[in-house]
DNA sequence: TCTTGTTTTAAACACTTGTTTAAAATGCTT
DNA sequence: AAGCATTTTAAACAAGTGTTTAAAACAAGA
């Protein structure tokens, strides 16, 4: 049988939308069942316990999300132009997902959120093996990129990738648009950054 | 009596309290009672119900955020002049209060976090109040800024400020580095992110 | 001191929570 | 078809939920 439709995947599937909406503590075993079209106690049956789903749903989305951060950095190309990309595609990628990044601050970042296994230094291992930073402490070496540390460098792109899909619900009230038209300034707004970003890290006069 | 110590206010400091580290759906009544010292009972005596106690945090917050962003621009100074300080009192204001844009995100902007009396039109009109969207279209026309639509002036600004405290917790864990070590790389940080956006708006060559 | 209105309390209410149980249904091998 | 383990079900469980109640404690004026 495909894992598709397989009940197990079904829980999965549906927890991770559920979870991803409403929080942990916002949504109940019960809700998710529904979701997944199946009986309450196959939740425990299947997985243990809720936190449990909870936390296996948490090591999904993280690794989703970080799948689509690092793979740019395998191009062979010129760590501008690498950079130009991965705004590119983090801006592709979280229009596709737009509820992970509040999910990882809020929920995964709680009390108890992903205290186990999954651990920071798996995360930093992965960035770290794209080679960025090496790429990038050369280039600041040789004097092609103004010297930023590297924690800012990181901030920085994050910053202007994701809170402009954080924020969108927000900017979207305040200034009276429609989704569609967030989209189009989305577009736009990916633009500007790129521009920014690029221009105050390699053209230094 | 004071206010400071009367019960309502005792509750209500309680409620923000541990609303703003667990979220409406994360904590109970009864847990407020415990912080605030007081019987569960008194929470409904003195406001009707718990969302009617959240809904009070909600505005309070709100209205908190809004006057530390908006006083800024009484100022009498150039356009820039008031952006380099409008960022530097953000990053002063939410080291103060690093909880409440994640607050806003996942709590306000949830389903039925402030669909009552609260309107978005009233953020605008503060806003639009201070003259600074004015200003800076004048600005653009005179040639002396870069021309950026508005909506994405706000939400650069507001990514620069606002992620680098939202993504606190992350950084820390991934960089492995201490809280005082972060409070350190944000001073830093700030400096970056000012003189990049000044750049990018007003160094148009 | 008695009375009146306000504030606080412990107990209870009805309901939901995550989880367990024991029986029923299903699928598979022989 | 019979026997088996696996999967699914409805029902129940104890603990916790927001909220209400009715009585107690308190404050203050007569």
């Amino acid at each position: 049988m495909s894992k598709d439709t397989s009940t197990e995947q079904k829980i999965k599937d549906a927890a991770r939308r559920v979870f991803m909406s409403k929080g942990f503590s916002g949504c109940t075993s019960r809700e998710i069942a529904k979701e997944a079209g199946i009986n309450v106690a196959l939740v425990n049956y299947y997985f243990r316990s809720k936190s449990q789903l909870f936390q296996l749903v948490c090591h999904a989305v993280m690794e989703d999300f970080l799948v689509s951060m690092v793979d740019v950095f395998a191009l062979d190309l010129s760590l501008e132009q690498k950079i130009r990309i991965f705004i590119e595609r983090e801006y592709e990628f979280l229009s596709k997902h737009p509820e992970i990044p509040n999910f990882i601050f809020n929920e995964m970042m709680r009390d108890g959120g992903c205290d186990d296994g999954f651990d920071h230094a798996y995360i930093m291992k992965k960035i770290e093996d794209t080679g960025v930073f090496k790429d990038s402490l050369e280039a600041q070496e040789k004097g092609l990129m103004r010297k930023v540390d590297l924690i800012s460098l990181t901030v920085l792109i994050m910053s202007n990738c994701q809170f402009p899909i954080m924020a969108r619900k927000l900017i979207q009230g305040i200034h009276q648009i429609t989704p569609e038209q967030y989209d189009q300034q989305l577009v736009l707004h990916k633009q500007y950054v790129t521009e920014m970003i690029i221009n105050y890290l390699f053209n230094s006069k």
